[in-house]
DNA sequence: GCAAAAGTGTTCTGTCTACACCCATGT
DNA sequence: ACATGGGTGTAGACAGAACACTTTTGC
């Protein structure tokens, strides 16, 4: 049996080691606002502060891997948006010691979720957040930022609504997401013309006013969907200069 | 003095650690290219393959710091472009243990550095690499990805170019970058209303052709740069609704 | 018949693209 | 005078923004 002195720990934790975390930043639409999952922490520091959840990253698994199972965990769904944020490693924003963590943000439905909410563990409107433990509030803050930026870019916002929705629905969305009132019939022409989006024969009933037509996103494989989003750097293979276009 | 067993250090190394870098890719433009400062390793695994520049994290230093430590060790300048690209984490990335590297990007002037290129040191371009360890092919190939989508959402190549520039080698600098030809008459016009370039009453000598008029950046205030490009997450005051358009 | 949400087109404006010739200098 | 890179403008296509009324349903 091995015995090792304590000096030779110290030297070790000093110069081989830092703890790293996953942490993710689950966003959902609930009852016309944007919410984010939180934790109330159980111990100190920051007892009864609330974080979003996260977890230690396995020395068998990669960091998405980490945050697929710190998402199921917590909410048992795997099939969502889910993208690497930014990494927060200031040496200060964990008191008891060195955590450095690697953020991701994931889009999820809320017909996917069954949770019950408990004092510890339920959703948190995103613009009136409860007092949040560690850097939490910035994080969730640059989640947003970079939510409006993907948006803009791609209609991830079905990954936030039923599997069938009206265009009404999906305008609510980008409205509550991007913070501002969209026109109307922009916004329309615009969302239609996005491909994926399809168009079904469906409306809805239950309203107690003209029905709206219903309309649902082509199934995107999976895998290919993560393998864009989800991915330890770029899909090109290799590097090589765009064409010109002469 | 303490006492501890081989395997209280076993199970402080499961639960607690991996080791964690920070990996720099750091461009420049050179003899009309686009060249990456890489390192040759000197030691198994990998020995004789060239790497990023990289380094541990150390315990009282943030990623950021972490980064420009590396990048003024290397190149002996730490007054540039300099983002957070990625973190990569798959468990098998190192071969000989768990290294989860935070991986950087950073645009420098030649003219800025004084670097006396060995076997061991030197600019190798970027579409045209040797043999490299790891996965540092694929952190290239995403700083590259990244510094094409920062040029075309802000004139960042100003920091590839010397002091005073004439619009066509800005033009060369985004050409090499984006990998195409661009349109002078086109370019021009869009430079010339970029906020932050300054018309000089200069014109280069040297060449053997009509002079061409200089240009140069308005000095951004090196803290308020970084404070937009290296930031552990947004600069907005906390997390608000954009205020509606109507 | 009325309240409430669904649905629908046109005009204007600014931006991006394509494209060809004259200018100033050194040799 | 000529070779070389510097410098300039316009027309067409396209995308985004502003804007108001009719339709369908349940009650």
């Amino acid at each position: 049996m091995f015995i090792i002195l304590y000096k030779d720990i110290m030297a070790f934790n000093e110069t081989k080691t830092h703890e790293i975390t996953v942490d993710v930043v689950i966003l959902t639409l609930k009852y016309d606002a944007l919410h984010v999952l939180l934790v109330k922490r159980q111990n100190e520091p920051f007892k009864d502060k609330w974080v979003i959840p996260g977890g230690y990253v396995r020395l068998s698994e990669n960091l998405d891997q980490a945050a697929v199972r710190i998402l199921k965990e917590r909410t048992n769904v795997d099939n969502v948006y889910l993208e690497q944020l930014y990494t927060f490693g200031d040496p200060l924003r964990h008191p008891s010691g060195r955590v450095i963590t690697c953020a991701y943000f994931a889009l999820v439905r809320t017909e996917d979720i069954q949770i019950t909410p408990t004092p510890e563990l339920g959703w948190h409107k995103v613009f009136s957040l409860p007092p949040l433990a560690f850097d939490h509030k910035e994080i969730i803050s640059y989640s947003l930022k970079r939510t409006r930026e993907r948006l803009e870019l791609c209609p991830v916002a079905y990954q936030l609504l039923n599997e069938k929705f009206t265009l009404t629905e999906m305008q609510k969305a980008y409205e509550l997401i991007m913070g501002k009132k969209l026109d109307k019939r922009n916004f329309r022409k615009k969302a239609i013309s996005t491909t994926g989006l399809i168009e079904l024969d469906e409306y809805t009933k239950s309203s107690s006013k003209r029905p709206a037509r219903l309309y649902k996103f082509q199934a995107i494989e999976l895998n290919s969907r993560r393998a864009h989003f989800i991915s330890n750097g770029t899909k090109e293979s290799g590097i090589q200069p765009k064409k010109g276009n002469k």
